[in-house]
DNA sequence: GCTAAACCTTGCCATCATGGGAAGGTCAAC
DNA sequence: GTTGACCTTCCCATGATGGCAAGGTTTAGC
């Protein structure tokens, strides 16, 4: 397979794939006379098994390592578990930023009526002065219920 | 007062500051004679303001926009308000997708028991495989219930 | 008045994952 | 043999931020 087959088939772009191999993602593929790329079903595999990956947020270190544990026959499942839940644990940190972010706007947008007026409790809010009409205490604690 | 100052002031760093000197954002500062930038209160309270956009998670595109709004005392609240919620609507996009990922992993740990044998549904999930014990309907459809 | 510390300046490079584009070589079909 | 679709490498860009280096300035202490 060249490269733009594995990477259609793969959902990696060929431009992605090239980078992971020039970062020792992957190994170093095979080439033709003329220099083209040659893939494997088992490359197209592994790239299978990064995009997944990929998808699920780990990052390209994690990924390395994950591959390396992939490749393994003597890991444990243990240190698999271990990584995921270290990941897991960082979606969570990032998804409550996000949660409080958007608790803070949605209660600074709450008390704008947004119309033709120039007065703005967003603004003011942002400007670092309590907007006037919001945050009674239950709003200002409201922790992700309707996300 | 100098950059480290107002810095210290702001919550924002002198090395942003001159950043967003340098790409627009705040206007260029006047210098003493050896070249160092001054500020003053109104500076100060700009600063604040950004920081407080960045806080909620504005990009410097935004809060570009709504430094503008901010200093137009022509601005109807209107359209403070519909850059407000149209960053919560991309805040509640990120957070879903997160969201998504965390409960496809919760899901592929869940199915491993992480003790010493090298059997892992994790590394079998990310291969594409289907992992054994896991998604049971209802878990693979899970929503923002428990974050 | 001298020295050291703490500050300031500019400029370049790095992050992270990804995309864009240019300039040029190769291959397959017609 | 030409055309179009592919491939190659190389450089640059994103967005927000940090780090470092080399050098100038200010301030406090002696």
């Amino acid at each position: 397979m060249n490269i733009g087959a594995v990477a259609k088939a793969s959902g990696v772009s060929a431009k992605m794939i090239r980078h992971y191999e020039q970062i020792g993602l992957i190994g170093h593929s095979p080439r033709t006379e003329a220099g083209y790329r040659q893939y494997q079903e088992r490359d197209l595999h592994t790239l299978k098994f990064i995009r997944s990956a990929r998808d699920l947020g780990f990052s390209l270190e994690q990924i390395h390592q994950l591959l390396s544990l992939w490749y393994d026959e003597q890991r444990s499942s243990a240190e698999v578990k271990q990584l995921a839940e270290s990941h897991l644990s960082d979606l969570d940190k990032r998804i409550q930023a996000l949660i409080t972010m958007r608790d803070a706007l949605v209660s600074l947008s709450e008390s704008c009526c947004g119309d033709n007026r120039p007065d703005c409790p967003i603004l003011e809010g942002l400007a670092g002065h309590v907007p006037a009409s919001s945050s009674p205490p239950q709003l200002s604690k409201q922790k992700a219920q309707g996300v």
